[in-house]
DNA sequence: TTTGAAAACGCAATCGATTGCCATGATTTA
DNA sequence: TAAATCATGGCAATCGATTGCGTTTTCAAA
């Protein structure tokens, strides 16, 4: 089967006798056309089943109403949900989304943003890789004057509309809500602390405890402990201590407090009597483990909505100077069984 | 800060002192330039920061590199691990990936693919919605000359490429091995059927129990039981039944599987022992579910790869006859503690 | 030195849609 | 009746990259 031969505007302006500017603009809804001609236009593009050239239109127009998302990870349950917060408001505004993944590559990061400014996106919405420290990518996106929105893992020094998780106050709650379950020997597994995320988790975690004049213990922080694999070794570190922590802030992911919980079934260590466990993000299964896990959720989905209406209104008021903005979403804190020591 | 201006083929030209043609052909690593102003015109792009703008350029070729991947959420696990190895898979060649949900809704579908074909993707990969029983949007993209692509839920009678799961087999292999564990009433939650899936596993099901002479009975089959919360009010229904079943399929998803879990644990109901239960789709949480819950595993990631790599087959033989090729990945049984009876 | 082929590169059209400017004719106002 | 205003819609340039065709240059063979 041929394809059959797009219809263009000169095609309907042929079949009327008239130029392709007056159909432009009828199909623009344009008001220097006479209504007449616009319906019979209109009626015309339908029979014909005309469809815009997009390619055409973007490159005369110069936007293409076309958002480029970059992730570390697609298919990691918080990116996919942004990304679903995304896609939900923009499509009602018309735009679409060109999503890549940098799989924590840093140079598939900078090739992924090149694409996107190739493809003249007018915003790109990025959360950064855990191998980024060079964002000089990032700055040439500003150059170019396309809009830049970073989100969760951002690089702080740059001046651009931000949309983050307040991770500090969120991990503070967390460790808070631990000492006041008893617990004394409070063990915090981290992340990689180039990450702005892990280093506020850790800056609350210090925080709590601070407040609560409890002295911080070197031997009871983990760096690097962000999946259920390092989660579990750093729990069978810990718990062969001399003096092993009574509780467990895994801050990097509920993986990694999945990887605490089964290293303590296996060494029938009672939780949450005798440890205490806490994730973060609040994954689907924490709350189908047993016990469940207590963990921070992150309101994924509003976050992606919070993005995209956060570009629509800097789209809008683009006249007026723009300051970088920063949009701080309040995680919350899920209690569940893991550590309700209390009950 | 005011954009830069972006650098085109003729301010390199101009540099030069030659035509933008010349520029293009070395860009383009045409054998109709000399070597000397082809390493020129690439020094002075890479001086000037030059990007190639893929507006102009796609206009020009007709073609965009891009891949427009509409499914019915972004955020379920078996699509973004979808979508995770389409992008990986496309990335090497140098391809974007445009993505929309149709979150279950026809009419969103279809200006999802009227979106995709305005933007003049090369490709459309699909996944339908539980709405959708008018494909004509579909065939649309056919006339076009747009490469589709049907992915897992799939509009049978479209003679297109498609990629699916051979639901059938994997189901009666799942009922089977109910059966051997010595089940003798397994119920079967199962999916609207208009989707091919859902029906494929259905006949799955009443092949094995044919194959083992064990009489259907109805009243042992609950349509539209795709969620958690319809999985377990069926549940609910099923063992209140005068003569309850001993194990229960949910056919349509883990997440249904999850519901029966929930019911047979607030109803007392010992699992596998009086209750063996069985899901589909191998999601994460069915591993640390206690038991831990039988499955089918589908290869979503693999799935993806499997679907770009056709397409660039496609692309390379098309002056082959195109014969509408179905590719059927065969899913695996995982067999854990909810279906095991005899252990 | 002349001829001829190949190499290198310029010209101009093209891909479709958009839009500033101008021309035409109709309508209105003085 | 003449002048001014307005509604329509055509013309042609534009957005940047690509490419068929044609011209110029180069270099070797005759």
């Amino acid at each position: 089967m041929k394809p059959k031969k797009r219809i263009t505007i000169y095609d309907i302006a042929e079949k009327l006798n008239i130029t392709a500017s007056s159909v432009s603009r009828a199909l623009n809804n344009s008001n220097h056309v006479n209504e007449a001609t616009k319906n019979l236009v209109l009626k015309t593009a339908a029979e014909l089943n005309y469809k815009r050239n997009l390619l055409a239109s973007n490159l005369r127009m110069g936007k293409t109403k076309t958002i480029g998302v970059v992730v570390p990870r697609i298919n990691q349950n918080f990116f996919s949900n942004v990304i679903a917060g995304i896609e939900d408001a923009t499509y009602q505004k018309g735009y679409n989304l060109i999503i890549c993944q940098s799989n924590e590559s840093h140079s598939k990061e900078v090739k992924c943003v090149n694409t996107l400014m190739n493809q003249h996106v007018d915003c790109i919405v990025i959360s950064v890789s855990v191998e980024s420290d060079d964002h000089t990518h990032l700055e040439h996106v500003i150059e170019q004057g396309i809009q830049l929105i970073q989100f969760d893992r951002v690089a702080e020094e740059l001046e651009t509309l931000k949309v983050i998780n307040d991770n500090e106050t969120a991990s503070m709650e967390a460790v808070v809500h631990l000492i006041q379950q008893g617990y004394k020997r409070i063990a915090l597994l981290e992340g990689p602390q180039n990450l702005n995320i892990f280093k506020q988790r850790k800056t609350g975690y210090l925080n709590a405890l601070k407040k609560f004049n409890i002295p911080v213990n070197d031997e009871l922080i983990i760096e690097n402990a962000w999946t259920k694999e390092l989660g579990a070794a750093a729990t069978r570190k810990l718990l062969s201590l001399p003096d092993p922590p009574d509780a467990i802030f895994a801050s990097t992911s509920d993986f990694s407090a999945l990887g605490v919980l089964d290293v303590a079934h296996d060494m029938d260590i009672k939780v949450p009597s005798q440890l205490g466990i806490l994730g973060y993000s609040n994954e689907a299964f924490t709350e189908i483990t047993t016990p469940s896990i207590t963990t921070v959720d992150q309101f994924s989905v509003h976050m992606g909505k919070t993005i995209a209406n956060l570009y629509f209104e800097e789209m809008e008021n683009k006249e007026v100077a723009v300051t970088p903005k920063v949009i701080s979403i309040k995680p919350q804190l899920i209690i569940r069984s893991s550590t309700l020591k209390n009950k």
